[in-house]
DNA sequence: CCAATTTGGTTTCGTTTGTAACAATTGCTT
DNA sequence: AAGCAATTGTTACAAACGAAACCAAATTGG
């Protein structure tokens, strides 16, 4: 293990956090970008939108944002551009006519039950490095940091 | 605590790890990333410049770039920014001509040094809301995570 | 009931980003 | 030594991004 001799006026970024969680991300969802970029051409925001369609049906523009934390540009953008490739529709809603639900297309659904298992052979692939206490430890950890944005976002 | 009654064909976003350690990541970077943007007008690759240089002291822009996930170009780009603050300066290697060495000028350097006691405290703020056990659980499975880029980038 | 405010979503505009091509230098191989 | 490949860093260009302005619809509250 590492001995973090550090000095008082040195900041280790090895221990800091925003600094350690960028880097796990962006290693992260670049490597996985990879797959949905090669097989569908999703960027990014698309996969997000389309896998949280998937898993919750139908929902608005503004819940997706605020359920994976993407600015609303890029929601509105992803949008336009599942729509016009006909994996979602949007329906207005009947009484308050500001509200778009947003829902999979049948061609839509089935791109998602395509990248359901290849997202989840992904993140085995991924686990399989790691010990299943290893494993335990950083689902652990981060349902605790998570519990850190629902005290400040809610 | 959640159910998670997930079909088979569904893929539970709340447990998959990219979309975790993104959402994370955008969410505790992007509040810190307003401190050093109103203290100092910096970019998310500035900063991150200027930290990698105030911890290690001389270091060059690959090196810098593997180092903290950077894009290369992004480096470059942070590099040519400090340097017009006069932040930093480059020192091309002997030896090896292609190589500029990277060292924090005493503005740099006095301007990482009023960085990193806020560094701290944000992220006191922010770990304060984790019981000791959490924040024990949270480092160690972070460590967990970060063996996977060891074994895949090495 | 009407003006002011809020909310859901889009568009515009300037900035940031990544890909790819590039120049410059070095190392390798014969 | 010459040619070829690899490495370091920059640049050009197109795509993606976010802040702010915006439109349309709904809600509030005088």
């Amino acid at each position: 293990m590492r001995l973090h001799a550090v000095s008082n006026d040195t900041l280790d970024l090895e221990m800091f956090l925003p600094y350690r969680l960028n880097r796990l991300a962006e290693v992260v969802s670049r490597e996985f970008a990879r797959v949905y970029k090669e097989r569908f051409g999703l960027t990014r925001p698309e996969w997000r939108l389309l896998a949280t369609l998937g898993q919750y049906g139908t929902m608005t523009a503004t819940d997706i944002g605020a359920h994976s934390s993407m600015h609303k540009t890029k929601v509105s953008r992803a949008v336009v551009s599942l729509e016009q490739r006909r994996w979602l529709i949007r329906e207005t809603h009947q009484r308050d006519r500001r509200i778009e639900n947003l829902t999979l297309t049948k061609a839509g659904r089935a791109a998602y039950l395509e990248l359901v298992p290849i997202a989840r052979e992904f993140e085995n692939r991924l686990l399989a490095a790691l010990a299943p206490e290893e494993r335990r430890a950083a689902s652990a950890g981060l349902s605790a940091l998570e519990k850190l944005n629902q005290s400040q976002d809610g």
